[in-house]
RNA sequence: GGACGGCUAGCUCAGUUGGUUAGAGCAACUGGUUUACACCCAGUAGGUCACAGGUUCGAGUCCUGUGUCGUCCA
């Protein structure tokens, strides 16, 4: 074996090996339970962020755990087809070239669009790979799949039916720059530093008198057709029913009364623009008012707006009317102001309110869909996201899901050509065209990538196929066990995802019919929903392309190997908490690799292996005669470690399971075991006892870690003869019950006593080093220490010398009868021990040390009599609370009494 | 404006029904190549648990308020 650990080589050829041997194929197999995932399908034109390293590590330490455990394990993996980022992406390289996509064409851009997905597409597989990811690469699937499009439109046409989906003319958010609407989910309101303006109107029938209005927005003015007030408004009663001259492009308008004016905003009284704006829009529909549109759908003003501005980009025209306002003295006072402007989530523009004729889904299953939750058939991790999600159900909109792009699932909708569009009678709605073709023409807009995504757990699976539902194991893999997804597409896709698969798995209900509670396990889509945190950087930023602070994980990866990578943002990603990234922590989960790699190493260079298939044989290597505490320990320590690690995993404390392996490994493990065993193994009698419970160890550390670093876990499976040729990912850690169990085979059985025995030991130990180092003796072998203790310390302590001997590294520890004079000396719950020096002794450093202990004891002992003397606590604390108090003051009043010897003896 | 979350050692974070003297890793400092590992070992130092009240025998932990940073919704 190499000296150090060298990730490369071990990594490309084991996930060959795993892939050649089909370890990852997720199989319908009746005598076991079935467990599957559905990956987050990423964007297919993306790559590998530290957020997917996070989000994938997650979900593969649950596939590998629960294959472990048995389980016959589908982890499904996949991509979306991303609608607007990826034909964004593709006009882009056509505007390069000169072209655009209606110089092509819509089959011809599409041609291209599939190329361009064919060439980029899949890099982010291939990178889940390098990062061990245990996915069936054969059950791969993208949204724009044959048959996951056939899914879609399905799903279009069942809900049309059913009369969830309906298409009509509502203010939209429309995004001047991908020239499509968009969902409320894909606008990101920022503030803004605007300015708001304060107009004059005058008023018609009083001639020299007007009202000012404010706005932020004075480019609409040309678009407004009356002026609101609220009917409650005392100030403006005597407005309504007159007249304003509209400022630019002069004509009467309405002033109207509508509730829904703030009565506190500005002057109170609102300009009503209705084609421009949502709520606008509602008041001119309550006062049947007519919408005026003035912008084209590149947010450049149309001819309505009049000659002097037709054309005009949106914020030069808001420029020049404030111009035009200012030179006729209309514009009165124009004051920063902050408000929130919506921003396309993609394009990152402001998004116009623009009414627009488009598809919308009234959501099913709304009352389910919380339900489901609220009863803890679905459970979320962290569980308070569930405010976040029943707020947003509480108040849902409906879906705008149509968008003018090309690249995208189009809605199978035909309309009669000639005919009114907007005449359901003229409509043909169904999975297949009509069968005279040529007397309709389709709808040109595709749907939201999200009403794609949103059967995923579903269409994945086969439905609504009757074959490929059974071929795929619908039955049997579904409802999945956990979602891991990060909380920013909570609305997007989490709850989407329920409501469809509530509406669509199973049995179909009626709309207004409620789903019985009993079918509800069977319908969500999911047991688990696990929300990651989000990674930022050292100063905590959010990482992202633009600010150019993520790191490659790829270079991460070829730095640290997969698994140290994985192991590090494990180590640092506390449930649902955001995650400062730092490469240290990577670095440390190299470091830990090559640990377990070296004390491995060890192991072989100490004998030579023997049959280490199976726990039973390594037990019965065990001489019981040999056995002494630190091997009851450390298999007691490691029997806990399986119950401790059991338990975090139902909580999916990833973080605190890894570290319980790592303190078991590390600090009890490498630290303590190996170190003793350094003295054991040179003794003929206690060797093969010692190294049996290494092996022991060393099994169960490897089927710990195995979901966390799946690589080098299973390496040393091999490397350390634990295999019966089988893969470790078969292969159970089982439970501290089981181990114990196993243990006792060989007729040994252990006493939990001997844990606190240790940690008095260790603590022993740990005093003796710091006598040692004090006088720069750490490394001199051949100290010699006395210690002056009761006979029951004394016994524990003498039954345990050879491992302090070893472990503090001294060659001699004797018993004395009496203090000792003019020693350094430390006082430990297992007695005083004294360093024997042959050299000088600098009596006042070691005094003041020992002042040192006694003020600390003091200021314990003081703090412990107080609360004994308090009766309300000896009469309200429980009895193991005080008990435990009066222990503690006893040992530090011996401690404090033998410190006092100590120093006496010194003086 | 509303909701949620963070604030614990120089840094990153543990601390899950309130209960001994608040922990770890990194960084710092001291010493060390002793038959695994310098990607290592041993030791040392470092904390008014954001602040202010309250409940309690007892508060980092529970309650109220404030500050601050962040996220989401309007």
């Amino acid at each position: 074996m190499d000296k150090a650990y060298q990730p490369t080589e071990v990594e490309d050829r084991l996930y060959n090996k795993w892939i050649s041997e089909n370890c990852f194929s997720g199989k319908v197999d009746s005598e076991k339970d079935g467990f599957a995932i559905v990956i987050p399908p990423p964007n297919v034109t993306g790559v590998l962020t530290m957020g997917h390293v996070l989000n994938n590590t997650i979900q593969d330490i649950l596939a590998r755990r629960a294959r472990q455990k048995g389980k016959s394990v589908l982890w499904l993996p996949g991509t979306d087809h991303a609608g607007i980022a990826t034909q964004t992406k593709v006009e882009q390289f056509l505007r390069n070239e000169g072209k655009t996509r209606a110089d092509l064409g819509r089959e011809n851009f599409l041609e291209h669009a599939k190329m361009w997905r064919d060439k980029h597409g899949g890099i982010i597989l291939e990178q889940l790979k390098k990062l061990g990811c245990s996915c069936d690469w054969s059950r791969n699937v993208h949204t724009l799949d044959e048959d996951y499009s056939k899914s879609v439109i399905s799903a279009f046409v069942k809900l049309y039916k059913k009369g969830y989906i309906y298409r009509g003319q509502r203010m939209v958010n429309w995004c001047p720059a991908s020239l499509t609407a968009l969902s409320d989910e894909e606008v990101i309101m920022k503030p803004q530093e605007s300015i708001l303006y304060k107009i004059r109107y005058k008023i018609v029938e009083t001639p020299g008198a007007y009202v000012e209005v404010s706005t932020t927005r004075p480019e609409t003015i040309v678009g407004d057709v009356a002026l609101a007030i609220h009917p409650e408004d005392p100030r403006w009663v005597n407005l309504k029913g007159k007249h304003v001259m509209r400022p630019i492009n002069a004509q009467a308008l309405p002033i109207i009364a509508d509730e829904a004016v703030e009565k506190d905003f500005g002057t109170g009284i609102l300009k009503i623009t209705p084609a421009h704006d949502r709520l606008d829009f509602e008041i001119a529909q309550r006062h049947n008012l007519p919408m005026l549109e003035i912008m084209n759908p590149d947010g450049t003003l149309n001819k309505l707006a009049g000659v002097d501005f037709v054309g005009k980009e949106r914020f030069s025209a808001r420029k020049l009317v404030a111009d035009r306002l200012r030179d006729e003295g209309l514009l009165i006072e124009e004051e920063k102001h902050l408000n929130n402007v919506g921003f396309s989530e993609r394009a990152d523009v402001p998004i116009e309110p623009r009414l627009s004729e488009q598809w919308f889904l009234k959501y099913p299953r709304v009352e389910e869909a919380k339900k489901s939750v609220l009863d803890k058939h679905i459970k979320f991790f962290p569980q308070r996201w569930e405010k976040t999600y029943l707020h947003w159900l509480d108040n849902i909109q409906d879906w705008c899901i149509s968008r003018q792009l090309w690249w995208g699932h189009r809605i199978p909708a035909w309309y009669k050509k000639g005919k009114m569009r907007s005449d359901p009678n003229n409509w043909y709605i169904s999975e297949t065209p009509p069968k005279d073709i040529e007397n309709w023409e389709q709808d040109e807009d595709v749907l939201d990538t999200w009403a794609s995504s949103w059967l995923w757990p579903l269409a994945t699976l086969g439905w609504p196929d009757e074959d490929a539902m059974k071929e795929k194991g619908l039955d049997y893999f579904y409802p999945t066990s956990t979602l891991v997804t990060g909380p920013d597409i909570i609305f997007f896709w989490v709850a989407r995802m329920i409501m469809a698969g509530l509406e669509f798995k199973g049995r179909s209900y009626k709309t207004d019919q409620l789903i019985p509670e009993n079918e509800i396990p069977s319908k969500i889509p999911f047991k688990n929903v696990y929300f990651t945190g989000i990674i930022r950087d050292e100063k905590g930023r959010k990482m992202s392309k633009s600010l150019g602070n993520s790191p490659d994980p790829l270079d991460l990866i070829a730095k640290y190997g997969a698994d140290g990578l994985r192991h590090g943002i494990m180590s640092i990603a506390p449930k649902g908490q955001d995650i400062r990234f730092s490469e240290e922590r990577i670095e440390q989960g190299r470091n830990f690799c090559n640990k377990l790699w070296n004390v491995s190493r060890f192991r072989l260079l100490s004998a030579p292996l023997e049959d280490n298939s199976l726990v039973e044989l390594i037990v019965l290597r065990i001489d019981l005669g040999t056995v002494n505490d630190d091997d009851k320990a450390i298999l007691l320590r490691l029997v806990e470690t399986l119950d401790q690690v059991e338990k975090l995993y139902e909580e999916f404390e990833f973080n605190a399971v890894l570290q319980s392996i790592y303190k078991f490994f590390w600090n009890d493990f490498c630290d303590w075991y190996i170190e003793t065993s350094k003295s054991r193994i040179q003794d003929s009698d206690a060797k093969n006892t010692c190294l049996a419970v290494q092996d022991i160890c060393l099994r169960h550390i490897l089927l710990l870690l195995h979901p966390f670093t799946p690589f080098i876990s299973e390496e040393l499976w091999f490397l350390l003869g634990f295999s019966n040729g089988k893969s470790i990912q078969d292969v159970t850690p089982g439970t501290g019950g089981e181990l114990l169990q196993k243990i006792g085979i060989g007729g040994l059985t252990l006493d939990k006593k001997v844990l606190d025995e240790m940690d008095q030991i260790r603590d022993l130990v740990t005093s003796m080093r710091s006598l040692k180092a004090e006088r720069n003796l750490s490394n001199n072998r051949n100290v010699a220490f006395s210690f002056f203790s009761d006979d029951l310390k004394a016994d524990v302590l003498l039954r345990n010398k050879e491992s302090i001997l070893t472990t503090v590294g001294a060659a001699e520890l004797n018993r004395v009868n009496s203090q000792i004079d003019g020693m350094p000396a430390i006082v430990t719950p297992l007695g005083s021990v004294y360093l024997d020096l042959s050299t000088g002794v600098d009596l006042k450093a070691e005094r003041s040390k020992l002042e040192k202990d006694l003020i600390h004891l003091e200021k314990v002992i003081n703090s412990l009599k107080a609360k004994l003397s308090n009766n309300d606590f000896t009469n309200k604390a429980p009895q193991e609370v005080v008990e435990g108090a009066r222990h503690q003051l006893l040992e530090n009043e011996a401690k404090l009494n033998e410190t006092k010897d100590a120093l006496r003896a010194m003086s």
